[in-house]
DNA sequence: TTCAAGATTGTAATGATTACAATATAAAAT
DNA sequence: ATTTTATATTGTAATCATTACAATCTTGAA
């Protein structure tokens, strides 16, 4: 927590409770959550958080590049801690999106036809290795 | 006309002035609008058109895979005819969406880390060719 | 012609996100 | 330490894309 506080501090952010427990829960283990199961996890330690306060933290994290955000099919924004440039892969069975860290090649910037490319964004959908293994279609 | 009229037949969906009017729209040179876009671009001609119409249409023209959508990096859904696997990129500047036949080798299914991948989405971000010609960073 | 299935429409509801104003907290100045 | 000032947090209301729903209109068999 204390560490938490020093990364805030450096980045120019202001260190709150708030601020503290929200990057602390994208730092651990927790994958790719919406803001508002961050808000569900969060207010029974906090019960006087407001989403509001959620959605401000993490656009201002965003913005001092702290963490992440990105949108795969559906209309809601997901957020996340991992650095490394990684292509999203989600599974149509369970729902779970994993990290493919291997094959991230085509994610450097560069020029296509003329244009130039600042982000790319790549998302797979499919069947999981796990689900696989658990229907008899493997 | 009459040949769209053809299609749907040919595609189990019973033909409608709508449905005629929104696939011809899409299938004229308009890029990769959103439903409000379309409703609004053939509410003119069509002055009873509902924009659940245009929503229940799309949804239609998708199942029986006439038209595709996709989503980039903004919460709409755009819709579009073309039928051939490409990349979309989306330029910073001017909002206009490109389409990336060129390099979209790595659109196939297949297996990756042991899961099943059925669909790939590559979205790019930057500066397109015509706003870096008119800017002077080049 | 009759009638039932399906299509279209308008309005209301949903769900994620943002705007806004009031309150609370913390930093700076006296 | 007290006052002042700036910033953070909160609750509520608004927005925007989309969906649900029920009523009306069309259409294509029987
Ligand atoms: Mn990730
Ligand atoms: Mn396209
Ligand atoms: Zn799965
Ligand atoms: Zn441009």
């Amino acid at each position: 927590m204390e560490n938490l506080f020093r990364i805030l501090k450096k980045a120019n952010v202001p260190p709150s409770m708030q601020r503290i427990k929200i990057l602390e829960y994208l730092q651990t283990g927790h994958n790719h959550p919406t803001a508002d199961m961050i808000y569900q996890a969060l207010k029974g330690q906090m019960p006087t958080l407001s989403k509001t306060t959620v959605y401000n933290t993490l656009r201002i994290l965003v913005e001092h590049n702290l963490i992440s955000e990105f949108r795969m099919f559906e209309n809601e924004v997901r957020y996340e801690y991992d650095p490394l440039p990684h292509i999203h892969f989600k599974c149509d069975r369970c729902g779970a999106i994993y990290d493919l860290h291997t094959g991230a090649g085509m994610l450097e910037s560069g020029m296509i036809d003329g244009h130039r490319i600042t982000c790319r964004q790549i998302n797979l959908k499919g069947v999981c290795r796990a689900c696989l293994k658990g229907s008899a279609d493997a």
